[in-house]
RNA sequence: GUCCCCAUCGUCUAGCCUGGCCUAGGACGCCGGCCUUUCAAGCCGGCAACACGGGUUCGAAUCCCGUUGGGGACACCA
């Protein structure tokens, strides 16, 4: 058996954007699975289009999400003697020849035939002239069979029978001596070795143009396996207008990339009902056979969904440590006052539940820094009342008396004091909630007051003691 | 225009290859209920799909043909 060699081969022109790590996932996946190796290959030939910022997006964005490559990145540019040298050997054995058309004349007869309702294909017109040494520009052109039949037999959908009367003598090499892409990917993925080439839908018909070129290159076809597109909720391809694209935008919107992977796993394979995978589960059971043929529509309420499971399960420590730089960006680290690591895990703890993703989780976090409450106007004006002063000052009273803290005693306490007054329950729990964090909304009262230590929950409902008192009724 | 791919709830999908177990299952979202000190979470329930038309067959979501619809490709882009 020859080992598995794959490849994720994108083109550095922008950054790296959902579909492209999604194939590269699958790629990715399948050399773990089989213990193979995963090539990063850029390509870069078009000069006017690349850029090094978008090759270290690309990088950045695939370490993010953890899908480590065992070779390069290679980068195409750094390759061109290569390709050179064989489109030499396609021209010397005949299977290649000089074009002298202009680019600009190329065009305008490819516009003509459009308007005639014919194929905007290239005429042939240079195929039998038999330039040897060309005077002025030239590009090199292989000659694609004309006759016959290409089949590929696809890892996900098929066999699939393309007609060689419908292929092109495409253009491999540039007249400023660049190669094009469908020659480049032929010449480095028969000297990488790459046994399976997957990739996107979208070059299932570069397929049948790029197999006689293995064939008259004399390298062995890889496997082929086209992974369908990633389509916006219009149906269209998933683009800008849909939201975000990038990966790390995902990452600044506060994804897990355990969730985004996940997400990206199941979005167009599956595995019998199973939702969730672990990273190890997802190479183990992959495979080419539960690849759904058909493009998928990017949703992103699930995404947001297995974001807020990863949140609420994931070990809270890993969680804890991911929040850090959200929280160092809402400005709630005070660096003379650091934070114990191990309150901060408490604090997930508590809050975790409630928020779907990291920026979600720091508004959730915020009551509990700082020593004293920040109240939302409208919840103070509510429940600091005159009327519910006197309460809160018997329950202050009551705590203080209580040497030290416990969940439990102050529990107990707490409800003690309800039932001699009695109140409801929420008819206490809503100012002192209010009182303790400023809001409404919180977890669970006496969770609260543990993470908020005795001395600051003492000294919060004193402070929103203050307040209710001076309050006007 | 030509070629190629695709077609199950709004969305992701199971089932299709190897027809009956499908009164079509799960998940997200949505709606309702329970739980409850608030908000969540959790639990329970509900709504919701085999694109259409022909065949083949005792029987078709599953096999065949056609139609329609969607997507992709047709560059000296990748």
């Amino acid at each position: 058996m020859t080992p598995v060699r794959v490849r994720f081969a994108p083109s550095p022109t922008g950054f790296l954007h959902i579909g492209g790590v999604r194939t590269a996932l699958f790629n990715w996946l399948y050399a773990r699975q089989q213990q193979g190796v995963f090539i990063l290959r850029i390509e870069d030939t078009d000069q006017s289009r690349s850029t090094d910022q978008s090759i270290q997006a690309i990088i950045e964005g695939l370490r993010w999400v953890g899908l480590d490559w065992d070779e390069g990145p290679y980068r195409q540019t750094e390759r061109m003697d290569i390709y050179r040298s064989h489109a030499m050997n396609l021209l010397e054995g005949g299977q290649a020849y000089w074009c002298v058309c202009k680019a600009d004349e190329l065009e305008a007869r490819r516009k003509e035939a459009e308007t005639k309702g014919l194929s905007p294909r290239y005429d042939g017109r240079c195929r039998n002239l038999g330039i040897t040494q060309p005077s002025g520009e030239a590009a090199l052109r292989f000659k694609a069979p004309q006759t016959g039949q290409t089949v590929v037999d696809d890892l996900i959908k098929g066999r699939i029978v393309f007609d060689n009367t419908v292929l092109d003598d495409l253009i491999i090499l540039r007249s400023n001596g660049y190669p094009t892409y469908n020659f480049s990917v032929v010449v480095d993925d028969a000297l990488m070795h790459i046994t399976h080439v997957v990739r996107g839908d979208d070059h299932l018909t570069n397929t049948p143009r790029q197999v006689p070129m293995f064939q008259a290159l004399g390298f062995p076809v890889p496997q082929f396996g086209h992974l369908p597109m990633i389509l916006g909720s219009d149906k269209a391809r998933l683009s800008k207008r849909h939201g975000a694209t990038s990966v790390i935008a995902y990452k600044d919107m506060g994804y897990l990339p355990e969730a985004l992977v996940n997400y990206l796993a199941r979005l167009g394979w599956s595995y019998g009902d199973q939702e969730l995978f672990s990273r190890s589960e997802l190479i183990e059971k992959f495979n080419w056979k539960n690849v759904q043929t058909s493009a998928a529509v990017f949703n992103p309420e699930k995404l947001l969904w297995l974001n807020a499971e990863y949140l609420k399960t994931g070990p809270p420590e890993a969680v804890a440590r991911t929040l850090v730089p959200f929280l160092e960006q809402a400005g709630l680290f005070d660096p003379s006052h650091p934070v114990p690591q191990e309150w901060l895990v408490q604090l997930v703890v508590l809050v975790r539940e409630r928020a779907k993703t990291l920026v979600d989780m720091v508004e959730w976090v915020k009551p509990y820094f700082g020593e004293s409450v920040v109240w939302e106007e409208e919840a103070a004006t509510k429940f600091l009342t005159p009327a519910n002063a006197p309460v809160l000052r018997k329950l202050l009273e009551r705590f203080v008396s209580l040497s030290g803290f416990s969940k439990q005693a102050w529990e107990e306490q707490f409800k003690r004091l309800v039932d001699e007054e009695g109140m409801k329950m929420g008819q206490l729990a809503q100012p002192v909630r209010v009182a303790l964090t400023g809001r409404t909304a919180s977890p669970g009262l006496f969770d609260v007051m543990e993470v908020l230590g005795r001395e600051r929950t003492l000294s919060r409902l004193q402070q929103s003691l203050a307040r209710a008192e001076a309050a006007h009724a």
